[in-house]
DNA sequence: AATCATATTGACAGCGTTGTCATAATGTCC
DNA sequence: GGACATTATGACAACGCTGTCAATATGATT
């Protein structure tokens, strides 16, 4: 940092007539400052615009301020993106900052580890599906280094974490499109590294097996969460015989891809299928027809996420432990009635 | 930051048998250090997988080997990710860190100055864009706080940029459309808050010109880089007679709104209509039909950009200026021969 | 081999904060 | 009002590194 000619905490105790010792109670909120003195010092900081040299507080008390949020570069940016924004607003309501590390889906565990030591982060956030990379925490656990989950498979020791229901989510959309007429009903899965992946297979299956529907096992095709694969397994099957009437994909952007491969193939949407996506990107509002798909608060689970890493770094006694949320279901015009019904 | 029984410069002087000046010498590659004495400390450092403590090094050498980069909020999110991994692995290729910054697109002075107080970066990365805000410019160097800027309207003083040549790229895609035989052609301009917008409607105006080409009023309209002003551009623009038979939107996701539009009125595409857009975003493979663009070698200008930032932050004598790159138009299916041709 | 210039190394004092521990002020109780 | 517990404050030494400047080794030149 340049020099700004920023004052330094012993200014503001000269200013407020009170040793740095106070000042430092102060700025670090501690017990045991007379209300009188600490409006002294508020206000002599203030005076002085003083900001506490980061710096300096890492190296004395060994905390640096600042957490950690590992990203993996998806086709579903939308996502990482709302994760972002979630996390960047809760570290700036508590003076923390965030420090970004892109990296793989399966990650180097070394090269976390040199993040880690390079940048002296006192907490990580792990996005899914980071989150379940065992090699990882078990990094992390040995480091002593706090994390969080969002959206794990399982929850790590240790660790806290924030969920939102995808299987419930995935049973509702499924029983609105049975609702809407549809008895041939297909599904993409996505990523079987997400645990999301499983989570709304199976609130797919047990809203159809409610529903007293069965699922030729050709009618499940697995995906990546990416695009091109939504596109390749509706091509598939878009080839099966009787044709699908409406396609689950488990995200938006391999419905979007499945959207794509419906056209090529002179489809009209909706009328003679229907596609459904999750995650409420922008690609859902942008695609053509704009996609009915399930919002996820993924902006309030990493507000969440941020907030309840800081609060277990601030006070390791008394550790959170997990935080759920509740998803929404998004109509839009890519859905319609069967047909056939 | 935890514990995590770190080595110290102290235990690598040790190791190596020399004072933890000289080690100080060999991690910061300063001069005057015998080969063999590098050597040494190097395998001892190595041995002891010993990483400097970043708070003590910001301290004592008031330079926090971090940056940062402000990044709005955009439509085209694409774009930021691209600029974010660009940066991102030039900091890790230069021992940084980078730290960002959500802000709008017209920040709020304040609060990236406290950013920069809070986090003791030493430099700033500013994106289209933020670059062209007069009033951050003139508080980074007021604060002396080195810049660079990525695709500024016009380079502030002192500062490093980094352009690329959209009013050639512009200019080239126009010609292309004119080969196509395409007459008619209607333009949407981008935020006009972006140079960008305005270098490549010139070069789509001085294309046209230079064809014998005139370009009727009704024929531009102002859009916002976002998916919903391209779309509401395209519904003005069809409705004149005779119709464009072809539309080039400013950037991808304004024609992938125009594409909306277009196909809300039925029209088939590229036989009724060709749409190109700007910037190759997966948005551009994503549409339907798959957008005729321009790729930016985006990842490249913000490596670029990291990198001229940090050159000049440690060798402030030899301020690097600027670096030009040049775009590659990608012709896919948006895009086909006039039918009146 | 003595002299000088230069290349290489080291001792030591900060950098601005927090942790520890001692000290001072205040309040409470009989 | 004296004894004690409790609350509030301060003095001072770290924290791990770099900057400064002095000291020493090396090599070149006579």
């Amino acid at each position: 940092m340049r020099d700004r000619s920023k004052a330094t905490i012993t200014d503001v105790a000269d200013k407020a007539g009170v040793s740095i010792k106070t000042v430092s109670r102060v700025i670090n909120r501690e017990a045991n400052v007379r209300e009188k003195t600490r409006a002294k010092v508020l206000e002599a900081a203030a005076a002085l615009d003083y900001q506490p040299n980061p710096s300096a507080r890492g190296l004395a008390g060994s905390k640096s301020f600042s957490i950690g949020m590992l990203y993996s570069n998806p086709a579903e940016f939308g996502y990482v993106k709302d994760n972002l924004f979630g996390a960047f607003q809760a570290c700036r309501d508590m003076g923390y900052s965030l420090l970004l590390h892109p990296c793989d889906e399966t990650p180097d565990v070394q090269d976390v580890q040199r993040f880690v030591h390079q940048t002296g982060i006192d907490g990580l956030i792990l996005a899914a599906p980071i989150c379940d990379d065992t090699n990882l925490q078990a990094m992390l656990q040995q480091q002593g280094l706090p994390f969080v989950q969002i959206a794990p498979t399982q929850t790590a020791r240790g660790a806290g974490s924030v969920q939102c229901d995808d299987y419930q989510a995935c049973y509702e959309l499924t029983q609105y499109l049975l609702e809407l007429g549809h008895e041939r009903i297909a599904f993409i899965r996505g990523d079987p590294k997400h645990a999301s992946s499983e989570r709304r297979y199976e609130g797919f299956r047990d809203a159809m097996k409610q529903a007293g529907q069965t699922i030729p096992r050709q009618w499940v095709r697995q995906g990546y969460y990416d695009f091109e694969s939504g596109s390749k397994c509706a091509e598939k099957l878009l080839q099966l015989n009787p044709r699908p009437s409406a396609i689950v994909a488990s995200n938006d952007d391999m419905a979007a891809g499945a959207l794509m491969t419906a056209h090529q193939q002179g489809l009209d949407i909706p009328a003679e299928l229907s596609v459904t996506g999750f995650d409420d990107t922008p690609t859902a509002r942008h695609s053509w027809p704009p996609l009915t798909t399930v919002h996820q608060p993924i902006v309030d689970m990493s507000y969440a996420a941020a907030e309840i890493l800081i609060s277990n770094i601030a006070q390791p006694a008394q550790q959170v432990r997990e935080k759920g949320f509740a998803c929404r279901l998004i109509v839009r015009e890519s859905t319609a009635a069967s047909r056939s019904a």
